[in-house]
DNA sequence: GCGACAG
DNA sequence: ATCTTGTCGC
């Protein structure tokens, strides 16, 4: 069986006029916020997703899930939505907590066609999501200063589609961008306003944590 | 034709 | 993403 990658592709041009690339919420002061990120098990052949949910601001663990799901497509750039997004809707009907804002590992509109993951995924969602990549997918951005806190805009075919944001020194930067229903300054916002010294804001970090079993969950599992 | 290419 | 120990640097 071969993948329809015209297929895909035109459901990614479809999906992308639906982004909304403005805040929904104007004053949006969430009181739970999530964090998603997909790994992979089995040879490749199992997607597991994990998301966790986090207060604001003290950003503490609330609750986490994780879904197992059988891989439909290998990893292609430019359509890892479609490979990811199964597992992601499977743990997100496993939440008892559903999030104002949600955080997904990989890109948002910075995207060839504007449907990253993170947009994909927030358009099923249907809540303010903000996408952060720990690589660049597409778009051009000038050399970023040292300093943790540093950012310049990532532009692609003349437009600005999001922010290269070095969130801690001596580290590569992240590539933030508006999943849905964000703008590119309250998405860059938000993630600034998550960062508690790591490379990754909170919600991403737990995820990860979470689907890695990192000893910090482990810690974290031991005192509950 | 050649290089780039989220996870 | 994943396979994997130690190791260099702050």
């Amino acid at each position: 069986m071969s993948i329809d990658l015209v297929r895909l592709n035109t459901l990614q041009q479809q999906y992308a006029t639906k982004i909304i690339q403005h805040d929904t919420d104007k004053t949006l002061s969430p009181r739970y916020i999530a964090g998603g990120d997909v790994g992979f098990e089995a040879q490749g052949t199992i997607a597991r997703a994990a998301m966790v949910i986090v207060t604001w601001p003290e950003l503490k663990l609330l609750e986490y899930q994780v879904a197992r799901v059988p891989v439909t497509l290998p990893y292609i750039p430019g359509y890892l939505s479609f490979r990811e997004c199964p597992a992601l809707e499977a743990v997100w009907h496993m939440l008892t907590i559903k999030p104002d804002l949600l955080f997904i590992d990989g890109q948002g509109i910075a995207h060839p066609r504007g449907l990253g993951v993170a947009s994909h995924f927030g358009l099923f969602a249907d809540v303010p999501t903000i996408g952060v990549a720990k690589s660049r997918l597409c778009g051009q951005y000038t050399k970023l200063a040292p300093e943790a806190g540093s950012v310049v805009d990532l532009c692609y075919q003349g437009q600005v589609i999001g922010a290269v944001l070095r969130s801690k020194v001596r580290c590569n930067p992240l590539f933030v961008s508006v999943g849905h229903k964000i703008s590119t300054a309250s998405a860059l916002i938000w993630t600034q306003q998550c960062l508690r010294g790591y490379r990754l804001p909170e919600p991403t970090r737990w995820a990860d944590a979470v689907a890695s079993h990192r000893p910090s969950f482990e810690r974290w599992l031991a005192q509950q």
